[in-house]
DNA sequence: TTGACAAACCTCGGCCATCTATGTATACTA
DNA sequence: TAGTATACATAGATGGCCGAGGTTTGTCAA
């Protein structure tokens, strides 16, 4: 299914941080880690992601260090710091009570 | 609890019309019976939502009718439209999708 | 060895949804 | 009669995301 992407709008930063939570991970294999575990729902683009990182690190919610993979290529890899920790706790609270709060206007509507 | 607007982007069409598919109601209505259902989640502003209003009139997914309140004030009361009922059924089914994967998400990353 | 493709990073310009600010008019109330 | 609530409306600014483009390095096939 292909979902509005105007919904997408301020969930992308509960996404990286939630991915991160789990693992150290670099940009490009966020992409493609967010895609497989939403079934593609969530095809985040390059220009989104890496803006977001670098705005992330700016304010102290991750770091990053440079580590070159077996073949050699270098990647920048991105990992949550305490203060992100507290971010994401925060961000996850906002999402439930919106989530909640969607769910309420939308079933309240149909039961009348 | 104070939500990040930029969560509510493309949620709003969905709760408008969840609104309107339970009864007919008036803009201003609209704004304040949102924030009564969702404990002032939603705090919809009227730069907003008129516009909003008039593009679901063009797109022929709701319909309008002006009505005088006791008082005597004019009033333009929305309903929604058969096709804006397909709409509705549409937008409830991305958001189901998009709740869903979101979920799957910030869960999975907790568990690692 | 050259050409194509994937991996991995990046930036810029624009779109689009929402908000802020402002404006109008009417009714009620102090 | 001044202030507040109701009820509608629009214009400009803001901010998140995307599309389109660019760069470098490695792999693999022709």
């Amino acid at each position: 299914m292909k979902i509005d992407k105007s919904l997408m709008s301020g969930s992308t930063t509960l996404l990286v941080l939630s991915l991160l939570s789990g693992e150290e991970m670099y940009g490009y294999q966020m992409i493609t880690e967010l895609a497989r575990r939403s079934n593609h729902v969530f095809d985040l683009k390059e220009g989104t992601l890496y803006p977001i990182l670098h705005g992330l690190e700016a304010e102290g919610l991750v770091s990053v260090r440079e580590k070159k993979s077996p073949e050699g290529r270098t990647r920048k890899y991105y990992r949550i710091t305490r203060k992100g920790g507290r971010a994401l706790d925060a961000r996850k609270e906002e999402w439930v009570a919106f989530r909640e709060q969607v769910d309420a206007v939308v079933n309240s509507a149909s039961l009348a």
